[in-house]
DNA sequence: GACTAATTACTGGTCTGACCATTGCACCAC
DNA sequence: GTGGTGCAATGGTCAGACCAGTAATTAGTC
């Protein structure tokens, strides 16, 4: 039971735990892209395991493809690091920050069309749920005064998801949630910019309020007139944000060039 | 270099081949999920590999999610196989068919907006790219006499493509190719069919004629008008050829019940 | 008989040390 | 210089041993 200390802080020799401990280390610098790592031989005596799970341990790693061996000569960090690797359309977003817009162009066709055909095809059931999300979000946004923007976040989340769902068409329902995971992993924390500022947050709220009285009446035009409008919305907001950071960032400029 | 021919058939001794052979057998049947494999020993028997090697293959398997492994108790085949797994949607197409309509919707809307958006910000470049496209869609289509359908197919795309990449967004170009994809790889056979029909081909080369000289001229809303109404068009021929399988299947239960 | 505890015969997990196959480099003859 | 040759390093594979969980069987108890 009572190992040596050193062995302790190493963590157990377990094949994910070579693994893990070689990804952090790639991570963390010490190995970079393109490098050859050291020999099995040499990483087992430093790791402090057999070549047999140090093996096992560089085999998860080749399969996330995070490493490349070749027999006789070594095994090399790969280049493409697994943080690009999340979507294909990742690498847009690192490349050119444009796409922002892109992705909302697109996000405000597929918003306006789940609306109007919820507003179409909604059940009861669906409209008692689109109005309980609509509440529980509403009703944070007014009455909380200190607001907690990861909680707001998630509850209008919720609430579009719910307008999504009943148009009855999970293909778009899903089109939809990858798009919008997208754009929340690239620009959250823009997103909890808008929600700081009390002037943009009462606009959105206004907005939810007609998305849903639109939505529940059946009203199908008037339901995508609002949620492009809303999307308009956010877009123009997020821009204005974009351009602010701008003028800063230029400022910071001229204060430390290099 | 002489191996004995026993061990030539059954392949290398490398983990990948053994990770290749065991998904085989997984494959025919031989073992199905949810059952337990044999023990690491007698595979290595089996399999005429050392115990190591074996361990590798299966982590490589493991890694792919196809075994699930317990010490003390065994590997067991998962109960997802990888056939299922290739997309998050493709989960929706096996449990309910119903789906690719809703498909069809989805790219419906997209196809008219990027039709829409090719006409109004298409450059002299992408318009001459378009039309090259169509021509040489069209000119397969009229001159052959025999047709290859898979050709056909791609040149299709090809040009749905060049449409889709004059809208200038490339989010937009991103998701409907990756719903095209998806589409192909489920009904392929059926839009195979929709080319073997004169009549239908006849209705979609029109049809793709009015798209492409709406888009070349920059009608922005008469190329979206007619991207939809090409959608609408296969969508509605999908249905027939759907309704006509499933009278034939339920002949074909009349004549052989079970 | 019914329940609990110990036994035991499995399973996968790890270690060791050896040998094989490929690579790349230094060396050497031409 | 050029082209072979040998050698030392690398990853790849092997065999056998022991450790560590699991589960069914058995022995013991009430």
């Amino acid at each position: 039971m009572a190992l040596p200390n050193e062995e302790r802080v190493m963590g157990q020799r377990t094949p994910e735990n070579v693994a893990a401990r070689l990804e952090r280390l790639i991570l963390d610098g010490v190995f970079r892209p393109g490098q050859l790592l050291p020999s099995e031989r040499r990483l087992c005596e430093r790791l402090k395991v057999s070549r047999a799970s140090l093996r096992e341990g560089l085999r998860i790693l080749r399969s996330k493809q995070i490493i490349e061996t070749r027999q006789g000569h070594g095994s090399t960090v790969a280049s493409l690091l697994p943080m690009h690797q999340q979507s294909p359309l990742m690498h847009l977003f690192n490349d050119h920050p444009r796409t922002l817009f892109d992705l909302l162009e697109v996000r405000a066709l597929l918003e306006g069309e789940s609306a109007f055909l919820a507003a179409k095809r909604g059940t009861s059931m669906d409209r008692v749920l689109i109005t309980r999300r609509y509440r529980e979000m509403a009703d944070y946004a007014e009455h909380s005064e200190s607001i907690d923007v990861e909680r707001l976040a998630r509850l209008d989340h919720a609430f579009h998801l719910a307008v999504s769902q009943a148009s009855h068409n999970p293909v778009l329902v899903h089109t939809l949630q990858s798009l919008t995971d997208l754009l929340l992993s690239s620009v959250f924390a823009s997103v909890k910019h808008l929600y700081h500022r009390s002037g943009p947050r009462e606009m959105i709220n206004r907005q939810h309020a007609r998305l849903h009285d639109a939505v529940v009446a059946g009203e199908a035009e008037q339901a995508r007139h609002v949620a492009l409008e809303h999307l308009t919305s956010i877009t123009e907001l997020l821009r204005e944000l974009e351009a602010e950071s701008e003028r800063l960032e230029r400022s910071a400029m001229r204060m430390e060039p290099w």
